[in-house]
DNA sequence: ATGAATTACGTTGCACGCAATCTAATTGTT
DNA sequence: AACAATTAGATTGCGTGCAACGTAATTCAT
């Protein structure tokens, strides 16, 4: 049952998996993060924020890996819910700094009980969990790393 | 080291290392499916249809996890590339059946040492893979079981 | 110090991904 | 047979993701 692989085959790829548990991740947050108002990806900024405050575009992107073509207009829509505020940077007036208002740094209490619905959903050890992340957060790093030294632009 | 964890740190979540995870394939993808004029999710679509031809929207959906409203529009662009056909089935007419064109089946070859390039990029060795592959497929599975409960529609 | 790169962000265009809704075809009920 | 419920696709609207391009601010080189 090991060699009759065929690279070819959906259910052999590990891109697959990878590709159809994120979707999975999506529909169980989002019953969660509608009571909040939240978007998934609107929530991932959030944690981001919430770790930090006034971080850059540039920061908040590096952090999540995403650009400003996703990130303006998505910070533009938590502007439009009150949860952040935009301002330049005095220092660098090119750089736009991200802060929490009241109400956004509030949503963090709001937010405490998603992760434990999370780890229900996960269904899993704690210690089998860290290694999973582990074992997909090395896997990423080094996808990345071959998409760099491919096309750094 | 070990309880220093905030349930609220991005670092720490399974989801971003996913997340990020999934959009490290697609990078790396990008570069290889270019010479081949399709996106990511076309390619997937295009496996599907290698490994099992003349299958209805409907069965490729359940196969990738969309729904026609994604599907509807992409197997369009495959059919404006010359890859795929539409067509209604005559025992049901409901249904449309999506068939490989010669292009289409033509396009496997040309496709057949992808694997072996995202092999190298994720740069570990086969047995390895095989059980990330599964585990992440695992946590899929209870991830969609816990989204269908709970809002099956 | 001044023109050339570089950088940060914004905008546009295209391709997903999904909810909601619509239509047409089939199935189930009586 | 007639009508209700279900099913398969298509369509619309919204929110990502990302490439490509544009603008303004900063830095670098000479």
């Amino acid at each position: 049952m090991a060699d009759d692989h065929d690279v070819q085959k959906l259910g052999d790829q590990l891109c697959f998996a990878v590709y159809s548990a994120a979707h999975a991740f999506t529909r169980v947050y989002k019953p969660l993060l509608a009571p909040l108002g939240l978007t998934y990806p609107q929530y991932l900024t959030m944690l981001v924020l919430w770790e930090r405050d006034d971080l850059s575009v540039k920061a908040i992107g590096e952090r999540l890996g995403l650009d400003s073509g996703t990130l303006t207009p998505l910070l533009k829509r938590l502007e439009k819910l009150g949860l952040v505020a935009r301002r330049r940077d005095p220092q660098d007036e090119r750089s736009v700094l991200i802060g929490l208002t009241a109400e956004g740094l509030a949503l963090k209490a709001k937010a405490k009980d998603i992760p434990l619905a999370l780890g229900c959903a996960i269904g899993r050890p704690w210690p089998d969990v860290i290694r999973l992340r582990q074992d997909i957060a090395v896997l990423r790093d080094a996808l990345n790393a071959t998409a760099e030294a491919a096309g750094p632009t």
